[in-house]
DNA sequence: TCAAAAGTGTTGAAAATACACCCATGG
DNA sequence: CCATGGGTGTATTTTCAACACTTTTGA
């Protein structure tokens, strides 16, 4: 027996959704299409499986071209398999999203696809049913950031607490007493703080904090809360 | 253009991971292969992904050969890609988990695929990477239903609410103070009160309560909270 | 000196926990 | 009549939400 005999064989397609934060909104970022189908319009960064990869791997090789990263925050996303999701060929295409510190992205990459950020408001339409993955990595972030502190993945290491504010705020497209915000993050005990200040967002300037990494490993599968009233937001 | 050209193309497959509640303790359907390789020993359900169907497509049309059930709870898991998963032939597969009132389940399917349910503490060991598949089903059952009322899918349309407390304490392999309890899951407000008793358990009897429908579809998404102190039981 | 953002504390309400006794009934 | 499981209430603690003023400093 050398391989199951009459079974179907597919093409097995794995798709990225890099997520970023630019300081004021939380951003995708897309390329343009520099072949059929669909030329010339705004896609996510796709690609095959080979026959000796996971699709982890795929994943991250294609990361690493988009953006020349390696080792960033990725977790699978879903699998999408109607039969005519793709027009070329019968496609399987399992998705995956990132979230990287926009700061450490390589922006001489950005020639190759043309690649682009996009506030998620100003998305244009994608092709396929990739608007679909976005929704539902969307709801996906929503929900894992109001428990796990997935955010932090998106800030450079150190931060300020009123840029993490922002954050949040933009994720949830709310508006969130920053009292109650610096209780609440302080509280996880995930956050040094630092003797520097950022005085780049204001006069007397904001002390930068780091994640204390033994804490964020243990602590990430916790249920933390770091959103008022979630239950409200999360429909 | 009539496809990809020079893209490899891989046999999918998905696994259904059931699981049933028999009034004492979560179960796994399990059934015993019939064929090569691995014949003779116990494995998930399982079968391909047929050119024209999705995956979901896929699963029920597999879980209705092996239950004789249509439309139950079933959800997504994870798509498994490890190169070397199955020493027949590169497989990719999408694990499904499925949550079932093990009183509609078909005795008669059995005989076909010589299916079991097994308790998950005595469950034997399983063939490629299945028994990494139970253990990510078990985590996203205790985590999803920390949270949301999932489980009452593996009840009856009429339960009682010991019935529903054993359930709980089984599936956190943990004690719950009952009053606490009681008040937790009516204070949801999705359970409705029947007139009759079940006189099963108890001389005395302890009423039935039936889902309020709307209310579940309504509050499916919300946060609820049924289990006290969840970030201690999710490590 | 003043505009603009950072930082901090208290109070009341709501939710969660701990805990123990009475009830109904079949045998 | 009694053993067994069903059902319920209260007091305490903890958590969450609402809310406003002072500090710093570059321009």
């Amino acid at each position: 027996m050398t391989g199951y005999n009459n079974e179907a064989r597919i093409v097995q397609a794995i798709d990225c959704l890099v997520f970023g934060f630019d300081g004021e909104t939380l951003k995708i970022l897309l390329i343009k299409r520099g072949f059929q189908p669909e030329k010339g319009k705004w896609s996510l960064m796709g690609g095959f499986a080979k026959m000796t990869e996971s699709l982890e791997q795929a994943s991250n090789r294609v990361l690493k071209q988009l953006t020349g990263l390696d080792g960033m925050y990725l977790e699978q996303l879903h699998t999408f398999s109607e039969p005519n999701r793709d027009p070329v060929e019968r496609t399987i295409s399992t998705a995956y999203f990132a979230l990287i510190d926009i700061n450490k992205y390589k922006q001489q990459l950005n020639d190759d696809y043309h690649a682009e950020w996009f506030p998620l408001k100003k998305m244009p339409k994608l092709i396929f049913d990739q608007q679909e993955m976005v929704e539902l990595a969307l709801k996906r972030i929503r929900y894992k950031a109001a428990l796990h502190p997935i955010l932090f993945e998106l800030l450079p290491g150190r931060f300020t607490i009123p840029q993490l504010q922002i954050l949040y705020e933009s994720v949830y497209n709310t508006k969130i007493d920053k009292r109650n915000f610096s209780k609440r993050v302080l509280s996880t005990g995930l956050l040094v703080k630092q003797e520097e200040k950022d005085k780049s967002g204001s006069k007397r300037g904001a002390f930068y904090y780091q994640l204390n990494m033994q804490k964020y490993y243990a602590k990430f599968q916790a249920f933390l809360n770091f959103i008022p009233n979630p239950t409200n937001l999360i429909s």
